[in-house]
DNA sequence: TGAATAGTGTCTTTAAGACAGTATGAG
DNA sequence: CTCATACTGTCTTAAAGACACTATTCA
């Protein structure tokens, strides 16, 4: 662009300028974190979301985050900040959840108040304790996905559901991108045991996949190929102390292995829409 | 987090309260949009870069981006504003280019003046016209790779290469991310014909697979694979007027098809350190 | 005993890669 | 003519999926 008399743009630029020099002295745009911490209870898809106690969606259903901490902190420990006051979960449990930024979401009106980015993150938590609602939000809940009209994926109410709890802001929106990434995650890491405890079962793992990506999964070539790819799971030479609930035989059992991608790839079946 | 005392978190939650009500009344964050812009000529991978005119970092090298306009544009529209006011492109041209959010970075020292989170985005573009320098820019240039010390890849100068341009702020590393992305992305879509124009030969998208991933490819396999997927690319029915340069058969020409998604995917020849 | 589950064997199909071979056109 | 290139054919190997089968354990 090249130098010009008076316009908007040339007022924009000497705004950038001055801002240089005097932080206050721009419009301001906000900068919060929101974080999608996905777990699964009793096998089922849990996302947490507190309670909103103010202004605006007040009563409203969100996901836990607030604003960035300005010069104390970088967006991943802001994430994490938000996710240890919204969970009320130890530091130490903190290190057995995997974080990962997802993207950010900008829209000047997606805030009535003012113009807010928020830096979304992922989170995949194990089965953690119910948590405790922080300050600022009315409470604090691991919600099953089947509660919510996500618009993403197969994971909707039956005929006979509950009305969708609606959420505020454009969360539904970052909901459904982050399950359109956990989806994909699952195909190319190992992340799917960032759902179990620190021992687990092939079928465990099994169940993770189908869950998450919504639908079975032959038990057998599941089975072999989780063991032929390298680094995904290392054998503790235990098994389980009973059979399955139906019976069955006591099942080996696993930890994560030491790969961060997995070679080759987990593929989904095939589906229709992926050529789109 | 439980109600406490007069400590720093609660002081910060008041100050998050307060800024629900006065948009001025905290200690604000500045948003920034950058744009890795890549690009082909003579089948060398360049980046757009600007020479910073005023400090922090005057007289280097940087990524093209600026402020967000508060309350009048989107992230992504605040990305493409700042890729044509630094090509000096029009917006029929930046149709042509493809434009994605890569991610956020927001340590709090990255900007020595304030915190300052940039939202990074990353744009593939057919071969440009040189760029403009804008108002804020001594220089603008599109710059080989070959020429940048970037940490990640296969694209660093030879023995006898001239001395690396240093970027400023955390750019280097926002470039290191945007070429892991896009050695990514030519795997799963079809977008290395976002490096081409309207038309193009199968040897010319080899070309761009070529230079991007850093090695050589098996001309006939690459021809009959890029073929075999579905939606990749169409033929114009139309060949080349002249065989190549030190000759050969005339090449048929192709569009870009439909597909967003490749099935199955180019996938890049084994690496060891693709297990870490 | 019956049913469900863990884990393995094997066959088919698909896709990737190595390699050879033919036709075309520039110099 | 010579040589690089466009494109195709064929064989080998790797991997995914379908299916069958055995062994184990709960009820």
């Amino acid at each position: 662009m090249p130098p010009q008399g008076h316009d908007p743009a040339a007022d924009q630029a000497e705004q950038d300028w001055l801002a240089a020099y005097d932080p206050r002295a721009f419009t301001p745009v906000a900068v919060t974190v929101d974080v999608v911490a996905l777990t699964l209870r009793q096998n089922r898809l849990h996302v947490l979301l507190v309670e909103r106690a103010a202004p605006p969606f007040q009563g409203c259903w969100a996901l836990p985050g607030g604003f960035v901490r300005a010069g104390q902190e970088d967006l991943d420990q802001a994430a994490a900040r938000e996710l240890a006051e919204e969970t009320g979960v130890e530091t130490a449990t903190l290190r057995r959840v995997h974080l990962e930024q997802l993207g950010s979401y900008g829209r000047p009106e997606r805030d009535p108040r003012m113009h807010v980015v928020s830096v979304a993150y992922l989170a995949f938590a194990p089965d953690l304790p119910d948590p405790q609602a922080g300050s600022d939000a009315a409470d604090a809940a691991w919600v099953p996905l089947a509660a919510l009209d996500s618009a993403a994926g197969p994971h909707r109410g039956g005929p006979g559901s509950r009305p969708a709890v609606e959420l505020a802001f454009d969360h539904a929106a970052i909901l459904g991108d982050a399950l359109d990434r956990a989806r994909s995650k699952l195909e190319y890491t190992p992340l799917a045991t960032a759902f179990l405890g620190p021992e687990f079962t092939i079928s465990e793992l099994r169940a993770v996949y189908e869950e998450i990506w919504g639908e079975k999964l032959h038990a057998g070539n599941f089975h072999r190929k989780i063991l032929s790819v390298p680094g995904f799971v290392e054998s503790t030479g235990q098994t389980t102390e009973r059979g399955g609930s139906r019976g069955g035989p006591r099942a080996r059992l696993y930890r994560t292995g030491d790969a961060r991608l997995l070679h080759p790839a987990l593929l989904r079946p095939d589906r229709e829409e992926d050529i789109r």
